[in-house]
DNA sequence: TATAATAATGACTAATCGGTCAATTGTCAA
DNA sequence: TTGACAATTGACCGATTAGTCATTATTATA
């Protein structure tokens, strides 16, 4: 095992404990039985060991579920959700754990609220697509409602198994699940969620950031990066901005640059509104 | 308004915002205008203060909910359970927000937790009651399931209504959520939560309140209290405790005077239940 | 075996935290 | 105006944090 598996395992078992914050990096190499300095050699900062988990299950567990979801057949499909799910946390019991203690609003880092927020979209959207197929034009206008309702109930049911010690039948949990949420989809006729309701959400999320915000964010980035083509379009980027001069396409290249660079995510996504891309 | 009304106040807004361990005490006092010197004199400690806004709080929460519960009609019990939770969190959203944050298990204060577990209980018990109440028998195998899943639908459109910023309807939410509970209450046939579950994950909840720790309550609250019918109620009450002699419809009609100011909400909550009305 | 390259260490720094307390300011009766 | 008392202040404390880096240990190579 590589030492960056080893302390993501071990910092996961702490961080499903303590929680993120409470957990402190001397806390971590100390049950790793290494060195603090050790710790830096694989991670450029404790921040970017919750990325590497967050990224790590988060994509494990979307592309579990929608693998299972696409090759099951409808009459089996909602429970394949629930039991996929459950089991997988199940599985990764202290990685749900953590996905639980920390949701969206606990974490101070802006990247990482972003991160999860994205995720947590995903998830809605595999969840949306999973009831239309089920139930198709029948519920069309309740759709938003039951794709809460499943968030809802999951997210409880799931604190249950994950927080009371006792064993439980995730069968028998899933089976009960998909009972009530075929009585809420063939039954419920009050729609609360309209899509406008959606649309009106995802509105606020990006607020409009400026043209100086965006240069000292480049600026710090700039300073903080090695030699590298990411670096070389940020400082492109940046000279665009306070002199504008470059075709959009090229803007647009010079994002794409750096869009999966794992410190300038947040950056390239507020790089893109800025141009309305 | 007293420096310690002032600190809660301007407190809360920081927790809500920022969450309670990642806001410092220097702040608090910076955004109300004081030094820290001062918050020391109202409050023992950082922790303090929290258990005081999660009692204020709290028992305004629960007790208001019982009361609307314990004094509608059948017809309308589930919506105005939903309506006044909803409203109630709407109008104190800055403590509900800390509510959604600071899940039992964030805190890192052992009292604290047990405080948010024996809060979180008090809350089940009386779902549970008046699920009980209005489907009676029928529903004797699902009604631990019934009260789980009211409990996740609530969580989960709460957390829409706080932190999203678009105002909602929150009649037709109410109204919706009823029609979904009722139809889970008249089909849901699988039982998932059984009451020998239940009891393996029971710990004592709210103890029997006994005749010596009203009595003192209502001496700390009587101190406190300016004088007002509230005051004079209380008094009364007092001395009904020390040496019963009035009509039990006195009684009630005293308890039914404070019940509604702010400091008094949990104290009547009490003696309430422990005059059996 | 000798040497260069790499891996690992832990004492250290600067910042921040909750909490304290000697010193200062404000209040009011004499 | 004075002086006793109460209220308020903010510099300071010890503890803890994430992160650094000169030093040491280990490994690979010649």
């Amino acid at each position: 095992m590589s030492k960056k598996q080893l302390i993501m395992e071990k910092a996961l078992e702490l961080f499903a404990k303590q929680g993120f914050e409470a957990t402190s990096v001397q806390q971590i190499t100390d049950h790793c039985g290494i060195s603090k300095g050790a710790f830096y050699l694989s991670f450029k900062s404790k921040d970017e060991l919750i990325f590497s988990l967050i990224d790590y299950f988060m994509t494990q567990l979307i592309s579990d579920i929608d693998y299972k979801v696409k090759n099951t057949q409808n009459n089996e499909l909602l429970f394949t959700y629930f039991y996929t799910t459950f089991q997988t946390f199940s599985q990764h019991s202290d990685f749900a754990k953590v996905l639980m203690k920390e949701q969206a609003q606990t974490f101070h880092n802006q990247e990482l609220i972003e991160k999860m927020y994205m995720y947590d979209r995903l998830v809605d959207k595999a969840t949306l697509s999973m009831v239309e197929r089920l139930y198709g034009e029948e519920i069309i206008n309740t759709k938003y409602d039951l794709v809460y309702c499943i968030k809802g109930l999951m997210g409880n049911y799931s604190k249950l198994m994950l927080f009371s010690n006792v064993p439980l039948d995730l069968k028998l949990l899933s089976e009960s699940l998909v009972e009530k949420i075929n009585l809420l989809a063939e039954h419920a006729t009050i729609a609360f969620i309209s899509e406008d309701f959606i649309r009106s959400m995802e509105q606020p999320a990006l607020k409009e950031v400026t043209n100086e915000q965006l240069l000292e964010m480049l600026t710090q980035k700039i300073e903080e990066m090695e030699e590298s083509i990411e670096k070389e379009s940020l400082i492109l980027l940046k000279q665009h901005l306070l002199d504008p001069s470059l075709n959009l396409a090229i803007v647009k290249g010079l994002i794409e640059n750096i869009r999966n660079h794992p410190h300038c995510k947040w950056i390239s996504y507020l790089l893109l509104s800025y141009f309305n891309f």
